[in-house]
RNA sequence: GCGGAUAUGGCGGAAUAGGUAGACGCAACAGACUUAAAAUCUGUUGGGACUUUGCUCCCGUGCCGGUUCGAUUCCGGCUUUCCGCACCA
């Protein structure tokens, strides 16, 4: 016997026959719902990163599973989406086609690898069965006031014709293509996460989620406490500016708005107009562009009209300028060059007052601008309060006439979801002439995508030009109507996958509150962290938006969240097919088996780092396989020596115990590599002990032990050698081991002697010596003696079973 | 610019309620087997010193300093690389 993939096959496929990964609600022991992310089927097949994320968390479930959990583990498809479409219109082969091809190669992939998923819980979110739902929410979403449409400036990525939301914009460049995105205007659906935002930001702390991500998302929610101060306008209006530092109101020197702002027109003054009209048509122009640059020089216009400071009755003017953001606030801002970089930098430019009315916290006179908090000066009654007691002071002052409140603000926008593109869950909505918007009925789901479509995206939803779709009767009143042409984003499928997968097959509904109420929420989700302000944060809001229309009971989808690091090429740079350092580990699979390809993802790098591919790493792991197998066939040709427990008996089951320990505890922690490590130990002990006289009774159950350890992580080897063994189907049928607690502990213990700090030497210590004898012990160390000489002992440390630390 | 992380042999990486740094593996070198090579097995392997080659000594976890009997680990200040955000008022 040999392994190789021909023992990956037989394995594979009598683990079909036997069910053994068929999951049952009703089995024993404490359910454990553990998922990696689903994959996205754009590619032909499985690469390293997938497998990086499968093949070790296929360890981890096999490991729960044996110790006795009732794990859940499914895996599906994220299967609409730009790339498979971009991929058609190159190809000309339709997406369907295309996607419905891959999910079939990668899921013979995921079978080869050897993973446990019961694929009767499988999904595929292209599928009917599946998109369906994906309506009935955003129809739930609409129905709640979630779901809403708005002409707002939107984000536009020129190439893959398409808008984007906020977190698919990455430096300005699309995040799928890479091209310059602009802004447009554009009347689009958004979903409503700013709802959630304060408990987006709250529950997160009570989250088992690495600390980055989760300081990630809260700075992408970005919360901030301020105030709302009225203006009036001197053309009769009123607006409204957000601040953090109303404290520095004395020395507001002119207000900004923002040029896409919809109150720009009206307060431009004639004479103004032309320059104004030009200074906005640029800034739609410039800006996305300009945005990159940091150097970026601060400009605008005046608009001819003047606004009232509440506080002081003064008038400042009022500007256009495109530094200030249209959808963040209220658009309008004050404008204090003092205490403020980009004020003061504005204000140098076009020579409008700086007045200091703070100073630092001991009443110094700081250089401007100074934009820390401080203590104020020439405020009128305020003078002399510092900046936290200033705010709420002169809020409540400008309170009494109505104008200023305090405030909280997001960073955080609405979730805007329309797509122009082809392969997508169509947005289930009727737009009629009489009655305006109108939701598809229930009854009417699926909106069914429609297969022969010109798919080439020419700016408009490629729907548009298929009147079949497009043309419907208004469910409400029968008149004419047009369908929505647009496409869900495919985060908005992604976002409840996980709610579907525990009763996948359901038609009736979305799926089973008990059911999904006992299931979740997901006590093990592994996935990238590049998902941390976009899928991670939609599916948030979609289990609490779902909790608050009463569909489940719990507040959070995901417990626990694990980052695998990224697989790098050989060459230590990120894989791409540009650099041509691209892994196809189907090759290295056929080669050496997949047990070595997972066993060397696994050893190889600690999980949440990742690193580079190696061709002598995995040969490595070929040869662990290799020695492991030649032990067990060694043992065959050993002769008794006797059922008696020597020193070398007790030494290998010292061994023995200590591994299952911490193989235990490692595994525990999602550590495979240090793991494996002390699973090389133990192998290397077994050699030692076989080269002499063998207790073979006592041999068998440490290989035994040896066997039932390495299962979650070799499988396939581990069933070979159960099989070769003699042992009943199948090895992950055994509980996994238990520590034998009087196996380690050793009569005999090394420890080091420390003077002044610096080891000098060893003792053998007894378990029984007090600290009085094992002092005692390591004055008599020779080397110890040497250093200490006649200077008289000051101080002596016991650290049990590891050192006496002597002070001299 | 702000925020976060990171730094350990030739390489991947171990070890932190402060306690023998370099586990485990790779690569390298030497030996065994072989006509030879490959494979396999065994051994050595952080750097340096030696008029005691040793259960020897000195140095060593990015840099500088501090606390401690003792610091890869804790504290203060730098540097590097990576990541997140980036006119958020």
């Amino acid at each position: 016997m040999s392994y190789s993939k021909n023992t990956d096959a037989k394995w594979q496929k009598k683990w079909a026959e036997t069910g053994l990964y068929k999951y049952d609600e009703q089995a024993k022991g404490d359910k454990l719902y553990c998922l990696e992310m689903f994959s996205y089927p754009s590619g032909a097949s499985l690469h390293c990163g997938h497998w990086y994320n499968f093949a070790p968390m296929d360890t981890w479930t096999r490991f729960k599973k044996m110790q006795g959990y009732n794990v859940f583990h499914p895996m599906g498809f994220d299967a609409f989406g730009l790339p498979a479409e971009n991929y058609a219109i190159k190809t000309g082969i339709h997406p369907k086609d295309s996607t419905l091809k891959n999910i079939d190669t990668m899921t013979k992939q995921l079978i080869a690898m050897g993973a446990n998923y019961d694929w009767n819980y499988s999904l595929n979110t292209c599928d009917e069965e599946y998109y369906k739902w994906t309506q009935w929410i955003f129809v739930q979403l609409y129905k709640k006031g979630l779901a809403y449409q708005k002409e707002a400036p939107v984000n536009w990525c020129p190439s893959c014709q398409t808008v984007l939301a906020n977190e698919q914009v990455k430096d300005g460049h699309c995040d799928r293509c890479d091209s310059l995105v602009v802004q447009k205007n554009m009347k689009q659906w958004f979903f409503k996460i700013t709802a959630y935002a304060d408990e987006l930001l709250e529950k997160i702390d009570g989250l088992n989620w690495p600390e980055k991500t989760k300081k990630i998302q809260k700075n992408w929610i970005g919360k901030s406490h301020g105030s709302l101060i009225t203006f009036d306008i001197d053309n009769g209006t009123q607006l409204k500016a957000f601040t953090t530092r109303a404290d520095t109101l004395y020395g507001l020197s002119y207000v900004v708005i923002a040029p896409e702002h919809p109150a720009v027109a009206g307060l431009t003054k004639p004479e103004c107009k032309e320059a104004v009209e030009k200074y906005v048509a640029d800034a739609a122009k410039v800006k996305e562009i300009d945005r990159l640059s940091t150097e970026r020089e601060r400009t605008g216009v005046f608009t001819g009209s003047y606004a009232t400071n509440p506080v002081d009755g003064r008038k400042v003017p009022v500007w256009v300028a495109d530094y200030v953001i249209a959808s963040y606030g209220t658009g309008f801002v004050m404008a204090v060059p003092a205490h403020d970089e980009r004020d003061y930098d504005f204000a140098v430019r076009y020579k409008l007052p700086i007045t200091r009315v703070i100073v630092d916290k001991d009443g110094n006179e700081q250089s401007l601008p100074f934009c820390d908090h401080g203590r104020l000066t020439d405020s009128q009654e305020f003078s002399g309060m510092t900046t936290e007691e200033a705010i709420p002071a002169i809020v409540a002052k400008l309170a009494k006439e109505g104008k200023g409140e305090l405030t909280t603000m997001y960073r955080l926008r609405d979730w805007l979801i329309s797509r122009q593109r082809y392969w997508g869950a169509p947005i289930p909505m009727i737009h009629c002439p009489h009655c305006g918007v109108v939701p598809v009925p229930e009854s009417d789901l699926p909106v069914k995508l429609p297969y022969d479509v010109e798919f080439r995206p020419d700016g408009e939803s490629p729907l548009k030009r298929c009147p079949e779709f497009m043309n419907v009767k208004c469910p409400v009143c029968g008149a004419d109507a047009q369908r929505d042409p647009d496409t869900m984003d495919t985060f908005v499928d992604s976002s409840w996958y996980f709610l579907r997968y525990p009763d996948a097959h359901n038609d009736k509904e979305v799926f089973n509150k008990d059911k999904i109420d006992r299931m979740c929420p997901i006590d093990m989700y592994v996935g990238g962290q590049e998902h941390a302000t976009m899928h991670l944060l939609y599916a948030r809001f979609f289990t609490k938006a779902l909790r608050d229309m009463g569909y489940l009971d719990f507040d959070e989808p995901f417990n626990a969240l694990v980052h695998q690091g990224m697989i790098l090429g050989p060459d230590g740079q990120k894989m791409s097919k540009s650099k041509g350092n691209t892994i196809n580990p189907d090759i290295y699979v056929d080669k050496y088996g997949a047990d070595a390809v997972r066993l060397f993802f696994e050893f190889a790098f600690s999980y949440t780092d990742g690193g580079p591919w190696s061709d002598s790493g995995i040969e490595s792991m070929a040869r662990f396989i290799k020695r492991v197998e030649s032990l067990f066939e060694k043992e065959k040709t050993l002769t008794d020596a006797g059922a008696v427990m020597t020193e070398k008996e007790k030494e290998l089951d010292f061994v023995r115990n200590s591994t299952i320990k911490a193989v235990t505890h490692d595994l525990n922690l999602i550590q495979f590599n240090t793991s494996l490590a002390r699973m090389m130990e133990y192998l290397n002990a077994l050699t030692g002990y076989m080269n002499g006289p063998v207790n073979k009774a006592f041999l068998d159950e440490c290989l035994k032990t040896y066997v039932v350890l390495l299962a979650p992580f070799a499988p396939h080897l581990a069933e070979e050698l159960w099989e070769a063994m003699g042992q009943p189907y199948s090895v992950f049928n055994q509980p996994w081991p238990s520590v034998n607690a009087q196996a380690l502990v050793k009569d005999t213990i090394q420890m080091a002697v420390q003077v002044n700090g610096k080891v000098r030497g060893q003792l053998t210590a007894s378990v029984n010596d007090s600290k009085e004898q094992l002092i005692e012990k390591a004055l008599q160390v020779d080397t110890v003696k040497k250093f200490i000489g006649d200077t008289p002992v000051k101080k002596a440390i016991v650290v049990p079973n590891k050192l006496v630390s002597l002070v001299v």
